[in-house]
DNA sequence: GCCCTAATATGACTTCGATCATATTTGGGC
DNA sequence: GCCCAAATATGATCGAAGTCATATTAGGGC
């Protein structure tokens, strides 16, 4: 059973003992979905919690103007769903397969119920979310920053998720850092000139993330 | 004991029994700011959960361009700190009286501790903390918006916070809604004129709120 | 191999809101 | 009551980045 070594990877599970991750497993539900299909809806109720088995997912949001903003992207062995839902009864955002995804899924009432069972779940869930509340609010502090800024500051935080090469187009590194394509593909130009980053279609590589860090210090 | 019926109304202690507050109870402190002091830095050492016995405390962030925001206000019997500091080694933003206040701390460690001892507790603290990532999430879906209705947003937020009249100046919005004082006095003048709000020096008073809402909506 | 779509690229123009400057008003403290 | 600092107000200017238009390239599917 390739599935059950899956769930004692997951970090939210780590403190669990494996005799009970067995009886876990048991009501996790696997899914696929192909590049670009929507797991959920913004709207849509708030009844599983999702970890990703394979591949990327992102959440993205849907503003008045029309404009899509990607939130976050969630990688592989990583919990979502619970970000946004307890005390939640639909989903406050789109998720959508990044790339072609293996997701399984755990019902919500039965994790409320684990989480009242072991309180090393609890206390991983809940430092789970504050991380995420963190990053959200790091995401802030840039958000009145410039473009360039805002865009360093997204490669940073991508450098993270996927190391020195980062296999995202210019259009959803700009739907992270909340500009235009065109903007995007210009400060690309720019830092490609300055030689800070190489790419080929599709592929961003960073030849050294301190020289993204030092040039969002500048001016 | 006036301190002792103040834990009793707070929200996330709300599931346990009473017997048990006069314990917790025992391990607050109770501390005064005035209008303007720092209870903590960013970076301190998140060592405390706080809570608002009387007055409001805002959290702000300094941008490297050097403006100022603030990422919200925590009013009358809320709870603060938890929302950043589980997993987090300090606190990732600035604590401020925004007016005279007076807050009751609670050691970390044992806050942790009493979340092992109560589900209940550990429910309430979870619901809080994706209730603010909600919140959170909703903001960056704003944030490329344009300035009026992003102002629109944090006066909608307000109402729910202070009621139909908001005490607060044109500087404060202004940080919250991420603009200037200028383009803020602006965006009230536009406002008053269509009659949507009236205001005096440091008071904001909103005649209706669904006309907030509306207006949000228009091109 | 060819086609078609999506990605990358670049120019021209426009606009929103920041910035700077300068008044005027107002309430709290002495 | 007077003073001063902060709040409100308004004009003028500038620049970053959005918008629109148009080209070129490259990879995936048949």
């Amino acid at each position: 059973m390739a599935s059950k070594s899956f769930v004692s990877t997951l970090e939210v599970f780590k403190k669990i003992p494996v005799s009970h991750l067995i009886e876990i497993e048991r009501k996790m539900v696997e899914k696929k979905y192909a590049k670009g299909e929507s797991l959920f809806l913004e709207g849509d109720p708030a009844d599983n919690v999702w970890f990703v088995k394979e591949g990327h997912v992102k959440a993205v949001i849907h503003s008045a103007s029309g404009r899509d903003m990607t939130l976050c992207m969630i990688g592989s062995r990583n919990m979502f769903g619970s970000c946004c839902c307890f005390g939640g009864k639909t989903y406050p955002c789109h998720g959508v397969a990044e790339t072609d995804t293996t997701v399984m899924t755990y019902p919500m009432g039965d994790f409320l119920g684990l989480l009242d069972k072991y309180p090393e779940l609890s206390h991983a869930v809940v430092e789970g979310l504050s991380r995420r509340l963190r990053q959200s609010k790091d995401m802030q502090t840039f958000e009145q920053e410039s473009v360039e800024k805002r865009i360093l500051h997204v490669l940073i935080n991508l450098v993270g998720e996927f190391g020195n090469t980062i296999p995202l187009t210019r259009r959803e590194i700009s739907e992270m850092a909340g500009t235009t394509v065109e903007t995007c593909i210009r400060t690309f130009s720019g830092f490609e000139k300055d030689g800070i980053i190489s790419s080929a279609r599709g592929k961003i590589t960073i030849r050294n993330v301190q020289e993204l860090i030092d040039r969002q210090k500048v001016s």
